[in-house]
DNA sequence: ATCAATCAGTTGCGGAAGCAACTATAGCTA
DNA sequence: TAGCTATAGTTGCTTCCGCAACTGATTGAT
């Protein structure tokens, strides 16, 4: 029952997962960054003003608004990013990349595109690849609807304020 | 940048990944289960014996040793599964799994292939999921050398005591 | 204009997990 | 045999994170 081909695929997905994961951690760690605090530099820095309220932020992470609460802090703390209120509406706060937000992630992109070449997209001939990504995103839309369109969702295209 | 085909195959990876999970923890949960519950339910199942020592259950799981210690803590609390020592080595002890384990896991398993099935495996056509599995099996030999063979390391594929 | 309902963000609390320190056992060396 | 080193497992401490409760601001209905 344990070797049904369904358990292995599903073992595949997730020790590929984890090991690219682990790699990513490693290199980041080079760079005084954790993996959440990278996907937030990236989140914000290709948003546009490099800066996302709390509440989107957390939409395009895995965290929930109280765990973007305390990224923040932890990076405000550290220099990489800091509020700024949102002037129409005093609820919402901003979180913006600062300068030394941005120059931190690009040091660290470089070498994190290296290590996907190298252990991910570059193990495979470009056609292989290709199929790969194809079955990915067919599970990926299956299973995650509202992640098909670019990285925003149509209801936040535009910035609340 | 941020549209660089690297990024975004690892994003086809990370959300796919991600989806699936919450999909599995969400049945799991239906069956009083949390993820590592039911693997380390199912990595003792698939052993001989239906038992497997501490530091064994640790090399397999994605835990520390004592992480280890603590899911199965919580476990043997919880009926699914208990502890015996080692005759021959006074420092071990085998998690080994309970009736009332292999019952939660037979109840569970059934749902949880067909929720690969619905959401992973029954979403491309055979030749479509045979090169995905394939692309994946390169990945995963690459990141994580030593998952090739069986579910046993060489090395510990007879049991010490 | 007032009041209720909703929403943004923060905080208290608890659970899960890793690291490092510790105990006890095993095994090797002289 | 005595002693050193390595190993198995547990525990204390800390960090991260989600849930639920809370505060303050906004929106909508009467």
């Amino acid at each position: 029952m344990f070797d049904d081909p369904r358990i292995t695929a599903v073992g595949l997905l997730v020790e590929a997962h984890a090991g690219l994961s682990a790699r990513f951690a490693e290199q980041f760690e080079e760079h005084g960054l954790s993996p959440v605090e990278f996907e937030v530099l990236t989140r914000l820095a290709r948003s546009p003003g490099n800066q996302l309220r709390m509440t989107d932020l957390a939409a395009q992470t895995s965290l929930s608004t109280s765990g973007v609460t305390r990224v923040v802090d932890r990076m405000e703390r550290g220099g990489l990013l800091c509020r700024r209120a949102c002037p129409n509406d005093r609820r919402s706060s901003y979180a913006v990349v600062t300068q030394t937000g941005l120059e931190r992630l690009d040091e660290t992109l470089p070498g994190h595109l290296r290590i996907i070449e190298q252990w991910f997209t570059g193990q495979l001939e470009p056609a292989a690849l290709a199929n790969l990504l194809e079955g990915l995103r067919r599970v990926r839309d299956a299973v995650h609807p509202g992640a098909t369109a670019g990285s925003t969702d149509p209801a936040h295209g535009t910035p609340h304020c």
